[in-house]
DNA sequence: GTCTATACCACGATAGAC
DNA sequence: GTCTATCGTGGTATAGAC
């Protein structure tokens, strides 16, 4: 921790160059992903010298690590720090589906409306993530929102009484998935869906139709598995 | 094996050469993505000169469309197909939603549980596709399935006559991505959703749940516009 | 403690011999 | 059609300057 006084102008401080490093990074990531950029591009861009990525860093895979974590880890804080005050506001009652809902599409929201901390971009280059084959990445995302995925699980078990435990795990999954997959293909599916350029740039637009939808999805009657090993009875999901 | 002694010179048949090139590439590209393989590796496993590889496919983007393609093609003229059955069977009246939504599944289940043509672990090479950022595979993917998603959609649209062209378009969007997400990140949601392996191998039981979840959506109340620029304070929680 | 210069091996791609 | 040789660039690592 010696925080020494920055002696000379000429060197920039540890902090700084670290900074330059995370923002180069983030910005060429989300436009070419993981193995699309290399560290070359990533340190000239940032104007440092390639070996301190690796100094700072240590490797290409920690410095993904670390730029995904500068945006996601405050952001799931909200949601659950969201989670908390709507319970707190219904309390006894639990919360409904939609404000659950809209606690974990909100946070997201705003990573993705503001545009200085990366914006939409960000949670394209997350939605990838998601998909890839790399272990590394995997285990980090299952780290990362092991948390707030199991916080969420619960209040959705209060919203929902009557439904199975393992029906909603699939249903919270379906719903992880969709909202991460419709932040991160729009590039590729609006042509297919014939949409307007104007309207998937917008994202709020997208997460206010994809929320009504998601939510008739959870709240859906259970289907009836003739043969297969079934676990929870036919509880049928009765809307609250 | 050793049937057919091979003279000096032609070794083995140009087809024979390619296929096992597109055999190797198509396990491999499955288990490590498509930049996490390289061309050294597949041409080694398919026991044929590096060279080769260039020779009868151009480029590593190249063999990777062609592998796509092999098995894509016939999957998504099964469905249109299927749907052809469809409706005219229901002739003249519209074919319902489930039935839309099975001639989707179908082929894609029949695919997934075939493991001579590569299994489920192809679906998940295809939903990983689907978020790449590489503009020759987003521009692959919308020319192979924009004919199919227009027949379908078409078929939505008269099933579903009430619902603005323009919100169905978001829907089925929401559809593709949901389960081209849910097949492909199966391994990376799975622990967090703390399903057990048994259940997320077997791709049947996971489209049956899928299935109604999808459905609820697409027949879901609009959800109402007052403002499209509105910052996330509070939704409007339309009750049902 | 930070950063620069540089070396190392694997990658995709290609030219040219056979 | 197939193969060897080779090129330029990638991620990684380290020795040594400040």
């Amino acid at each position: 921790m010696g925080a020494s006084v920055i002696p000379l102008g000429e060197t920039r401080s540890a902090a700084a160059t670290k900074e330059r490093i995370l923002d180069a990074a983030e910005a060429l990531f989300m436009e070419h992903g993981f193995e699309g950029t290399s560290l070359r591009v990533i340190t000239t861009a940032a104007d440092v010298n390639l070996a301190s990525a690796h100094y700072h860093f240590g490797s290409k895979e920690d410095l993904f690590e670390a730029v995904l974590t500068r945006r996601l880890d405050p952001m799931n804080q909200a949601r659950v720090r969201l989670l908390d005050e709507y319970e707190r506001a219904a309390a006894p009652a639990p919360v409904s589906c939609e404000r659950i809902l809209e606690a974990l599409f909100i946070p997201a929201l705003k990573l993705a409306r503001d545009p200085q901390r990366g914006g939409a971009n960000f949670l394209r280059l997350l939605g990838r993530a998601y998909a890839d084959p790399s272990p590394f990445i995997r285990r980090f995302l299952s780290d990362q929102y092991a948390q707030m995925i199991a916080r969420f699980k619960a209040a959705f078990g209060r919203a929902l009484p009557n439904l199975p435990r393992r029906e909603l795990s699939w249903r919270l999954h379906f719903i992880m998935g969709a909202l991460s997959y419709t932040l991160a293909g729009t590039d590729a599916l609006k042509i297919i869906a014939e949409l307007t350029p104007n309207e998937t740039d917008n994202d709020e637009i997208l997460l206010r139709r994809l929320a009504p939808f998601l939510l008739a999805g959870l709240t859906a009657p259970l289907a009836d598995f003739p043969d297969a090993h079934r676990e929870g009875g036919e509880a049928s999901a009765s809307a609250d």
